[in-house]
RNA sequence: GGGCGAUUAGUUCAGUUGGCUAGAACGCACGGAUCACACCCGUGAGGUCACAGGUUCGAGUCCUGUAUCGCCCACCA
């Protein structure tokens, strides 16, 4: 029966057989009083904005490989998952969706109502995210998933707000925000994008006080003159003595505002200002100072004390209502926008004989990420976190590892082991650079966000009214301060009493949310159950075993975004870190070098390759491109919709300058088009019907693990062919190798088999027995395979260890296609015709088989897991003296293979290489002199009598894998015969009559020899390397030079 | 402006502390329906390691500079 597997592996089949039987087993749940050392990572959180792209698949795919690695290992291993809210974004897609369909803007509804329809949101595409995951076989715990915004969360959200406000760590500040006036809402910094403009710097007169005359500023925003409350000069400038204490009539307002003197005006070309320097080209010395509306204006308003004004409403409209009083002529542009308001300002100077002139500037100006207008800085009041404080910026600082601190040793130093365990590493280790300056140069964190999708500020405010803990039932669960000549009153939990107190005292709820941030920031502690009391205090809970996680998994790009928040929190509340490790791993570009992006159309859907290629396909390929680089490149194939080719896209740039993709004629409007970056988006149309094609974007680089994962199936398909007729354990094969674990499914505190047998360290496979049946491998195939299994299993983790995957997945490949499936099973069909006769061979090939599917589980889970589950039912002896293999019904669970460098055989290896180089020369003379595919040569080798009793054993294997009749001899040449020289012997294959194709191929050889001698003497002739290189290498060389001539002088002169 | 990367075969990438004739995969060429696999097998071609200097017996690797590309941070005069 199961020799019966089909010809090629289906993993639409396969794959949700492989999910139903981990699911069914419970593979994935995990409990904090296992045994077993810990090892946790939490998810990084996907927005529930849209669907997982490519770089959740690579982010997902890692994360999955070393929680199944440490699974198997016998590690306590938990992976938890879940999703983030992501305020704006999920706030902005939602309205404008709602928009779309409905016509309707977000304030054309309650509150709670708008919310419902973010929730519902929220609901579909955690589900599809979820579902996502699961196709990619993702072994999270499913059972712990969390939501930024769910019940436990948001109890942690109320306890650190608390505890901070509390602690004086979050205040109320009147400060320059970036403010986006589209959405109406505060940016953190790094929610700005900075985009090159085309502006103008515009040269405005403002006429002194005293009538005397004018000074000339330069602006790039000549609107923001409205709020000016001074202008300034350099001290150093030779005008500013004249001026000091003088002040000007500010045009239009009529404002009288002072000259001030600050260091921060940078000096014109003429008063010795750096020509380099394109400011103190265009500048006039005189800048007009604009507090609300500038943050280094802001500075300079607080050092001279200076009025701040503002003029603009939160639409980023002129306005009078919102702090600006003195208004003089400038009633023309109230209710203007930003930028009439500028063309109407420049207007007026200019008709007023006050414009001096317009140069054009190009410069960067912050724009929002969400919808991409103008920040303004605004003037508002804002909730901050004072990260600034030792206690947190400064802790995170002092948690770094001692040897990655000022960029030291670089990134050899990720990989030692001989650091603290308990400090913060980055690997690459260069990433620690990023988190240093951050928090050295950290600015306190605007925490406020004028949204309705989010954790609620849990402070109440009265401008009149005054409570005092007596008050409240509950004191120590409220946190009275006073900020601004008001109250402001925290509540740690919700609290009907509490808040109905505050109310009647004529108190009100802070409208904003959290910055999505602050509750990612908890997500460590989150989804472990802080702060839950039990959960505190005993030792033995979720919280107090998996935090700190082992590992967090991460893109570059929100190293200060998010784990610089986390590790602040987490060190804040638990007084440790949230996570030892930090591994920050290539983000996918694609073959331009450009992000993936919707906007761009070179998305490509994880989704669609799992379609088209099979998610372990998919999971190969991500690990492979795992380097440790900063990005790697994808070039993405688009398909086009109407003729269903394939095809890679170029790119064109827009009127705008931007690159963009020109795939397809018409692309943009082509409905089916759309779909391409759609999968799993817009609802029920990703699946294509037969005759309405659907353009979805892959990548040729897919077929690399679809390959592999189709080898792999054939090469356990064939050895489980061969060992259908091979000798079973001794014993009751079945009670052994398949464990009764299905009868406790519902069991989460179980573990695995054979987990529960290791010690709660790591499994002690030298000391574990071999069967007691199992046979002495002999052949020179036996021991070579072994030799080189056991350098794979230890480089693979060597390779997964220090994060590099895709040396991981390099080892894997290279192993199983080049050494087991190119070299070992052709060696040994013949013995496995029969393989009852050659039990030796036939443990070999099981063990063997048996270690590779365990070694790549991790990467390729399906299909390990199917041909596992092949192998068991075949019951072939497993396990070898010094290879444990114990049974284990579920791969999943299956033991981590261990080094065995009790098989690492140097001379199997040399003999074997020998015999590597003499069947590739012998295959190399057929086919340059075209023999036929099946015709036997017969091939004389001439050798020292050393190799030549090391090869007479092995003869056999040269005839076989080089198809020919080879007799070992002491070099009689034929006149006729062909000749090549491998491994220090020669070879001549009789009967090669292309004597043209031979005589080529002589010439080819003799210039090859003649270069690499000559190479060879100029080495030797140079005194330096005689005298200083090591003397390995020089004789090295002189073995070197010796071999080649004595070839050269075999080979028959022309 | 500051920082971090990258530049190696047609393409995507490896290349450990400097030391064999610089490797792999895909693609390409030639041969092959052989009883695991044509998503395969065998063989081969293909590289001035971006450029210019330097250190060294020896540089893809270390140093300096240049060019091009990318990312992060800062910056609305």
């Amino acid at each position: 029966m199961t020799t019966e597997l089909p010809k090629s592996f289906d993993p639409a089949v396969l794959e949700p057989i492989v999910r139903a039987a981990w699911e069914s087993h419970r593979a994935f749940a995990a409990d904090p009083s296992d045994p077993g050392e810990p090892y946790s990572i939490v998810i990084p959180p996907p927005n529930v904005t849209a669907a997982l792209h490519l770089g959740h698949a690579l982010n997902n795919t890692l994360q999955d490989i070393l929680i199944r690695k440490h699974r198997m290992r016998g590690d306590n291993a938990v992976w938890l998952p879940g999703t983030d809210h992501a305020g704006i974004a999920t706030q902005t897609v939602v309205e404008k969706r709602v928009f779309q369909e409905e016509g309707k803007r977000r304030t054309d509804f309650a509150r709670d109502e708008f919310i419902g329809r973010i929730q519902a949101w929220k609901d579909d595409y955690e589900a599809r995210i979820t579902e996502q995951l699961k196709a990619m076989g993702c072994s999270c715990d499913w059972d712990r998933q969390a939501f930024t915004m769910d019940p436990p969360r948001a109890a942690a959200v109320r306890e650190a707000f608390f505890r901070l406000f509390a602690d004086g760590l979050i205040y109320r500040g009147k400060r320059l925000v970036n403010w986006d006036p589209a959405t109406q809402t505060a940016l953190a910094d790094d929610e700005v994008e900075m985009e090159e403009i085309d502006g103008h710097f515009y040269y405005l007169r403002y006429p002194l006080a005293d009538g005397s005359g004018h000074v000339t500023v330069a602006t790039t925003r000549p609107e923001t003159m409205l709020g000016d409350t001074a202008v300034a000069i350099n001290p150093r400038d030779p005008r500013a003595a004249d001026l000091r204490g003088q002040s000007v009539r500010l045009p239009i307002v009529g404002r009288e505002i002072p000259i001030v003197e600050d260091n921060y005006v940078v000096m014109p070309v003429r008063f010795g200002g750096d020509d380099k320097d394109p400011k103190a080209v265009l500048a006039t010395g005189f800048l007009k100072v604009t507090p609300a509306h500038d943050p280094n204006d802001h500075e300079i308003g607080r050092r001279h004390n200076l009025a701040v004004i503002n003029v603009l409403a939160p639409d980023g409209t002129i306005s009078d209502r919102h702090g600006w009083t003195d208004i003089g002529d400038a009633g023309f542009v109230l209710g203007q926008t930003r930028e009439d308001a500028r063309q109407a300002i420049v207007h007026w100077f200019k008709v007023n004989g006050l414009l001096e002139e317009i140069k054009p500037y190009r410069h960067s100006v912050g724009h929002s990420y969400r919808s991409h207008v103008a920040i303004e800085p605004y003037l508002s009041d804002q909730w901050y976190c004072k990260v600034t404080d030792p206690r947190l910026a400064g802790a995170a600082l002092a948690a770094m590892a001692e040897d990655q601190r000022d960029g030291a040793k670089k990134d050899a130093a990720a990989s030692s082991d001989h650091s603290p365990k308990s400090a913060l590493r980055f690997h690459p280790a260069r990433y620690a650079r990023t988190f240093q300056t951050w928090h050295e140069n950290i600015r306190d964190w605007c925490i406020s966000r004028q949204l309705w999708w989010g954790h609620r500020i849990p402070v109440w405010s009265s401008p009149a009214g005054r409570v005092s803990p007596a008050n409240f039932a509950d004191p120590a669960n409220v946190s009275i301060r006073a900020m601004d000549d008001a109250q402001f009153v925290c509540l740690r939990t919700h609290d009907d009493a509490a808040v109905a107190v505050l109310e009647s005292a004529g108190f009100t709820q802070d409208p904003d949310v959290l910055d999505t941030w602050f509750s990612s920031a908890l997500w460590p502690m989150s989804t472990l159950g802080w702060p839950d009391a039990d959960a505190i205090a005993d030792p033995r809970s979720a919280l107090n075993v998996w935090n700190p996680t082992s590992v967090l998994c991460t893109a570059r790009e929100i190293i200060t975004l998010w784990v610089s928040r986390m590790v602040m929190f987490n060190l804040y509340f638990l007084n440790r870190l949230p996570f030892r490790d930090v591994f920050i791993h290539a983000m996918i570009q694609d073959g331009h070098g450009q992000k993936m992006s919707k906007s761009l159309g070179n998305g490509v859907d994880p989704m669609d390759i799992i379609h088209s290629h099979g998610a372990d396909a998919m999971r190969f390929t991500l690990t492979g491109m795992a380097t440790n680089t900063q990005d790697v490149r994808l070039p993405v194939d688009m398909v086009d919709p109407v003729s269903a080719e394939t095809f890679t896209p170029h790119y064109i740039t827009d009127s705008a300058g931007y690159t963009v993709a020109a795939p397809i004629q018409q692309a943009p409007s082509d409905p089916r088009r759309k779909m391409v970056s759609s999968y799993g988006v817009a609802s029920g149309k990703a699946h294509a019907t037969p005759d309405q094609p659907v353009a979805r974007n892959t990548s040729a680089k897919f077929d690399f693990g679809r390959n592999l994962c189709n080898k792999l199936w054939n090469a356990g398909r064939f050895v489980m062919m061969s060992l259908a007729n091979a000798p079973a354990p001794a014993g009751d094969p079945a009670s052994t190798t398949q464990p009764a674990r299905t009868t406790h499914p519902q069991s989460s505190t179980a573990p695995a088999p054979t987990n529960a047998a290791a010690p709660s360290t790591h499994p002690a496979p030298f000391t574990a027995p071999a069967p007691a049946n199992a046979p002495a491998p002999t052949t020179l195939a036996d021991r070579w395979i072994l030799s080189r299994l056991a350098r794979a299993v230890r480089d693979a983790d060597e390779g997964l260890g220090a994060y590099r995957f895709d040396q991981y997945a390099k080892v894997c490949y290279d192993f199983f296609w080049r050494d087991f499936c190119d070299w070992y099973l052709e060696a040994i069909k013949p013995a496995m015709r029969d393989p009852a006769s050659a039990p030796a061979s036939a443990a070999v090939l099981a063990t063997t088989l048996d270690q590779v599917l365990r070694l790549m589980h991790p990467a390729i889970p399906f299909i390990t897991e199917t041909l596992w589950s092949q192998l068991n039912s075949v019951r072939p002896i497993r396990g070898l003296v010094g290879i444990d293999a114990p049974p284990s019904e579920l791969l999943i669970h299956a033991r981590w293979p261990a080094p065995s460098s009790r098989w690492i055989d140097d001379s199997a290896e040399t003999q074997w290489q020998r015999l590597q180089d003499i069947v590739g020369a012998i295959r190399n003379l057929r086919n340059e002199h075209k023999v036929e595919i099946k015709k036997r040569v017969k091939v004389a080798i001439a050798a020292p009598p050393d190799i030549a009793a090391d090869l007479a054993v092995h003869i056999a294997l040269i005839d076989l894998l080089a198809t020919c009749d080879s007799s070992l001899s002491s070099a009689s040449p034929s006149s006729t015969a062909a000749r090549a020289t491998a491994a220090g012997v020669e070879l001549y294959v009789e009967g090669l009559v292309d004597e043209s194709a031979e005589k080529q191929r002589l010439a080819k050889r003799r210039e090859e020899l003649t270069r690499a001698i000559a190479a060879m003497k100029a080495r030797l002739d140079n005194p330096g390397y005689i005298a200083k290189a090591p003397p390995r290498l020089v004789e090295q060389s002189r073995a070197q030079l010796a071999d080649a001539e004595s070839e050269l002088a075999k080979i028959p002169d022309a």
